[in-house]
RNA sequence: GGCGGCGUAGCUCAGGGGUUAGAGCACUCGGCUCAUAAUCGAGUUGUCGGUGGUUCGAAUCCACCCGCCGCUACCA
């Protein structure tokens, strides 16, 4: 069995940390690059999970007095709950704490181990006595200060396992090279080329200062440093050394989506590993932007200010999920505010989108009973030119592909826009007062027909929406079981389906 | 310091050697009245960061300068 199967994954998520826009932003787009995917009749498969080991875990949990295992499990629903909130449609989820995991990583490590790639040697690096711990040079204060304790670090050794990282610099180069669209944006393979140009150090691929790692099968004392473990998830969570079969139907994955912060590790130790052990690299690892909120970089300190559930409060899901992938351009950073949230829910969603919606069902409702009628009049001018916005949008979605889903929702609201101008175009209120029906009926079938169209092309993005929409249509079929480019062609809608007007889509903000 | 990127309308940004520089939002005027005072049309605003150069011609290429940002390894 080969490859017949879309897999993408989000980072792992830490579970010490709370989950705040930033993480929910990687997980929605994730979700609708998925459900884009599976639109356009792809086998799916779509991973996201927890990252439960490491020395900050350890620590948190003994400051709780629970094991790491315990802690885990108790903050564990905390992501799942943003899961739920988003309507994420993950095929899996993966705890690196589980067995499937963890025989694997010990599997896969044995592997690198027995051809020679891994091998003893010392790490120095800045320790902290109070902490017991070592800390990365970045993380000091000025003065090589111990962050927590504000004193000074000392550099002690330890003996470990090196990956001979270095070994693979040229293979990652020529990866880069003869596979640009490996890391992603541009920009970004332009910097981890650079790093890795410049000349790789080998990494330390075990710890022995704490336990609450995967162990080291073939040394006891040591467990593997948490990144080793982490990255192995997207191959042991597909089936890796488990499951053949599935895992070969999914690997390479198609695409990880994660934040610029983690590039390296992901654009340089994974795809070393992979090579190392004799297993395909990914297609491609796509490095997102940060949110900016306030113009400041999304930290620990304001990324609590805003949480996700309060936006999905005030805003609704759907506008949740609309507002980050049209706002900002996926690759770069972009300014998250309160106040341009606002602004996208109004106009492109209420006026635009819902009262376009009501505007048409209630036409159909006065005129017609709500019965959609059959297209009757003639098609001229505003008809092609509909077709044309139709086409527009359809083509313009497959920039969802290219992880580009601003210029794909751009091209889509050409549509929205379209059927508004068309309406203009024919007005029907007029065509109803002179008695043409045969005109009228053309009209509104050609409204509800792409009110259909946009149901479908919408819920990627926003699928309750889409749903809401779908069944104010009244169609048989189900809106999961639509699929492009066939539920984009003008006409698939049948006529007599009795459409209800409802409650409006997207009501207006209270004040 | 080194490497890379950015600086275009009030705001967010697109474009990128060639006729009068674009989009959305905001703003102004007009139309319509089916609709969530929504919608549709028209229109205003720019020394395209600065200086110099290449060129018949530069916002677009080059150099330098100013301002901002990213990467420059073992927290995740």
């Amino acid at each position: 069995m080969g490859k017949d199967t879309y897999y993408l994954t989000t980072p792992i998520y830490y579970v010490n940390d709370v989950p705040h826009i930033g993480h929910a932003y990687t997980t929605v787009a994730a979700d609708v690059l998925a459900r884009w995917r599976r639109l356009n009749g792809d086998r799916v498969h779509f991973l996201t999970g927890t990252d439960e080991h490491g020395q900050k875990v350890a620590r948190a949990a003994e400051e709780r007095g629970m094991t790491p295992q315990q802690h885990c499990d108790d903050i564990l629903p905390r992501w799942k709950e943003m899961l739920g909130l988003l309507h994420i449609s993950n095929d899996d989820f993966i705890r690196t704490t589980e067995d499937r995991h963890e025989a694997r990583v010990q599997e896969f490590m044995q592997r690198l181990y027995d051809q020679g790639d891994l091998y003893k040697s010392t790490y120095v690096g800045p320790y902290c006595v109070r902490c017991e711990g070592y800390y990365a040079e970045a993380e000091l204060l000025e003065g090589e200060l111990c962050p927590i304790h504000r004193q000074p670090v000392e550099r002690l050794e330890q003996e470990n396992w090196f990956f001979r990282l270095s070994k693979y610099a040229p293979a990652l180069l020529d990866l880069y090279d003869a596979h640009p669209g490996f890391v992603q944006p541009d920009v970004r393979r332009n910097e981890v080329r650079a790093f890795v140009e410049a000349g790789l150090e080998d990494i330390s691929a075990t710890r022995t200062e704490f336990s609450w790692g995967v162990p080291c099968p073939w040394d006891d004392g040591h467990i593997f440093y948490v990144w080793f473990d982490a990255l192995l998830n997207y191959i042991t969570a597909a089936g890796y050394g488990a499951d053949e079969e599935a895992f070969s139907r999914r690997w390479p994955a198609d695409v990880h989506l994660i934040g610029k912060d983690i590039l390296r590790f992901h654009a340089v130790y994974w795809p070393a590993m992979l090579i190392a052990a004799g297993v395909e690299v990914p297609h491609q690892v796509y490095a997102h932007g940060f949110l900016l909120v306030g113009g400041e970089k999304m930290g620990k300190s304001n990324a609590t200010g805003i949480r996700p559930s309060e936006l999905v409060e005030h805003f609704g899901i759907d506008c949740y999920r609309y507002y980050f992938l049209r706002e900002i351009s996926f690759g770069q950073d972009g300014t998250f505010s309160w106040e341009s949230m606002e602004e996208r829910y109004t106009t492109d969603l209420a006026n635009d989108l819902g009262n376009l919606v009501n505007r048409v069902l209630n036409m159909v409702g006065s005129y017609r009973d709500g019965v959609v009628p059959a297209p009757t009049g003639a098609a001229g001018d505003a008809e092609a030119q509909l077709s044309r916005d139709r086409e527009t949008a359809l083509a313009g979605l497959a920039a969802f592909d290219r992880l580009a889903f601003k210029k794909g929702l751009e091209d889509l609201w050409q549509l929205v826009g379209g059927v508004n101008r068309y309406v203009e175009a024919r007005q029907p209120w007029a065509l109803n007062k002179q008695g043409a029906d045969d005109d009228l009926d053309r009209v509104l079938y050609e409204c509800v027909d792409a009110l259909r169209v946009i149901a479908v092309l919408t819920s990627p993005v926003m699928p309750d929406m889409a749903q809401s929409l779908w069944a104010k249509l009244g169609l048989d079929e189900a809106l999961e079981d639509q699929r492009l480019p066939e539920a984009g062609e003008p006409g698939g809608l049948v006529p007599g389906v009795r459409t209800e007007r409802g409650q409006v889509l997207f009501p207006k903000l209270e004040e």
